[in-house]
DNA sequence: TTGACACATACCATTATGGGCATACGATCG
DNA sequence: CGATCGTATGCCCATAATGGTATGTGTCAA
């Protein structure tokens, strides 16, 4: 088998760094593609394509707008990374480096949530 | 050209399934690679090759202990995946789904137009 | 209508992934 | 020493992704 497709999930499709480019783009707001290729640098059939997997992955949506498509983040799809590597956090933040047994709350983080920031 | 390696980054490395779940082996803490065979059922080829990926863009790390190799997590590099992620959390927590929000002004260019999706 | 413009899609080439299987390699056991 | 366990690596295959270039489709202008 092959490495799974970038549409399986927002993890494969925020792989890729121009597709994060993309999304920090529309995170300023609705945009349509011509400003996202200038915004990039790319050329137009690229980012056509990029657009696509992120609409697939639902990290995107479009709108006609005359003969314009304004694509809108939609940033839900990439809450269930953020609650992914939630789970490790208090491990880089904290010195937990040389300890084993650790993780053992890690379950219990689901509701007990002490909260650390960096 | 081709997709990213895997190697790239900690992006690229956790966007595969397995991988995620050897880092969620190891979140319990230092174990041999036949642990990890083990709790994720698959081939130890495949999970040595996993493991090399991970070790690659410093996920885990190894330690030779006897015949084994005893690998343990190292969080790390999945904070800069918690800080690319952190920046949308407000898109998706709050709201602004249906809003534009910050972006009103860029509603305001334009007026009617029936929203049209694909 | 023709043409310019904004995008999307098709096709090509290059690359390498994930999985399967066999095997090489180091450490320990007998 | 040789045998075996624990891992890593090599090789093969099928899949597909990214980038490039060309072209198709729909919209608006003249």
């Amino acid at each position: 088998m092959a490495r799974a497709a970038t549409t399986t999930d927002a993890f494969n499709a925020v792989a890729e760094p121009r597709r994060r480019q993309i999304l920090e783009v529309l995170a300023d707001g609705e945009r349509p593609v011509s400003d996202i290729v200038a915004s990039l640098g790319l050329a137009q059939p690229l980012v056509s394509k990029h657009l696509r997997v992120l609409r697939e992955v639902g990290l995107v949506e479009v709108r006609d707008h005359g003969r314009q498509r304004m694509y809108r983040l939609d940033a839900r799809p990439l809450k269930s990374i953020h609650d992914w590597v939630r789970n490790y956090e208090r491990l880089w933040s904290e010195r937990f480096d040389r300890l084993d047994g650790v993780l053992g709350e890690l379950k219990a983080l689901e509701d007990g949530d002490d909260g650390n920031d960096e």
